[in-house]
DNA sequence: AAAAATAACGTATATTTATACAATAAATAA
DNA sequence: TTATTTATTGTATAAATATACGTTATTTTT
C-alpha cells in the first residue's frame, strides 16, 4: 500500500519508454516488475499522473506524459524551482542540467549560492544549465555533493 | 458521404472551443450544427485527426488537439528562423552555432525539439549557441545528423 | 490509546471507445 | 458503359476504461 508512489515513477518509466497501448500491458509490465495491481488501480494512477492517450500510426493509442507535467505553473504550485529539474548528464568537464523552460537562470544562481568547490563557474539559458567542473573532479563526485547539498534533488538525478 | 471533410474541420473547432468528455457528448453538438453520424464515425474521425484525451480537473478527461497540430516546429517550415544560422564550428566536445543577433533562443529551442541522441544539451545566448555534444560524438557525425534533421541548412553549414 | 478522518485498493459493473463485418457510394480502370 | 477498386459509414459487439461501493490500512485528532 506504499508502494503507490514509487509505482507511480515506474509508470512514468515504462510509459515513456515504450508504446503502451492499454492499461492491461501496462499492468503485465508492472507486474513483471513486481507491481501488482488491479486495471482499477491504473486507470487511477493514470488519472492521478495527468498521462494522455494519443493516437499512434502503429499501435493505434498510446500513452503520453501530459503536457501539463512538463508545464512549468502546474509544478510551480509545489515551492522551489528545483523542481523543475529534469535530467543530469554529463560530456567532460561539463554536468549539463536540464530544467522546464524559463526555469535555468533561477536554478543556476541558487547553485551558485551553493559555492561548490566542485564547480568553477555556470551558464543559463532558457532550459539548460552549463556546470563547467574543476580539474580533476568527476562526474561521480559532482553528482554526490549536489545531492547532499540539494536532497530534494534525490528523486529526480 | 462528402460531408467528412467539412465535419472534421467542425469537430475541430468544437474541440478547441469546448471541454468534450466524451464521443456522445461531441456527437450531439455536431447533431445540432446538422452532422448526424454515429459514434463509430466520430471514433475514427478523432483517430483521424489524430485528436488526444488528456485528464481534466473538471471533466475528468477532455478531447485536446495533438501537439503535432499545435506544435510550432511543425508549423514553423514555412518562414523558420534556422535562416538565421550564420556559422558552425567546434571546439573539444561543443559545437558552436553562430546566428543573427537575438536568434540563438528560438534556434536552440528548435535544436531540442529535435531529441537528437549525439546531444546532451544546449545553451543559447543572444546570437551564440553552445551544443553540448555526447562524450564519443565526433564533430562530423554531429554536423551529418544536423544537417540530415534540417535539411534547410544545408547550404549553410 | 481510542476514535475519526483520510488514503489506497479490489471487485463488480457502468460507461466509453474501437473495430469486425456488411452495405453503399464514389472513383478509377477496362 | 460496365467492372473493379477504394472510401465512408452504420450496426452490432468487443475491448478498454472509469467508477460506485465496500474493505483495509494509514494518518490525524482527541
Amino acid at each position: 500500500m506504499k508502494d503507490r508512489k514509487q509505482r507511480h515513477i515506474v509508470i512514468c518509466e515504462i510509459i515513456k519508454d515504450n508504446k503502451i497501448a492499454s492499461q492491461m500491458e501496462l499492468q503485465s509490465m508492472l507486474d513483471e516488475l513486481g507491481y501488482t495491481v488491479t486495471q482499477a488501480t491504473l486507470s487511477r494512477d493514470l488519472a492521478a499522473l495527468k498521462v494522455m492517450k494519443r493516437p499512434d500510426p502503429i499501435k493505434g493509442h498510446i500513452y503520453a506524459i501530459s503536457d501539463e507535467v512538463t508545464n512549468p505553473f502546474t509544478v510551480m504550485n509545489d515551492n522551489s524551482p528545483l523542481n523543475a529539474c529534469r535530467q543530469l548528464s554529463f560530456a567532460g568537464n561539463l554536468a549539463v542540467i536540464k530544467c522546464l523552460p524559463s526555469f535555468a537562470p533561477s536554478i543556476a544562481l541558487l547553485l551558485d549560492g551553493l559555492e561548490m568547490d566542485e564547480v568553477i563557474g555556470t551558464v543559463a539559458g532558457d532550459d539548460t544549465i552549463l556546470v563547467v567542473l574543476r580539474d580533476g573532479i568527476s562526474h561521480e563526485q559532482f553528482r554526490r555533493t549536489l545531492l547532499r547539498r540539494l536532497p530534494e534533488l534525490r528523486r529526480r538525478f
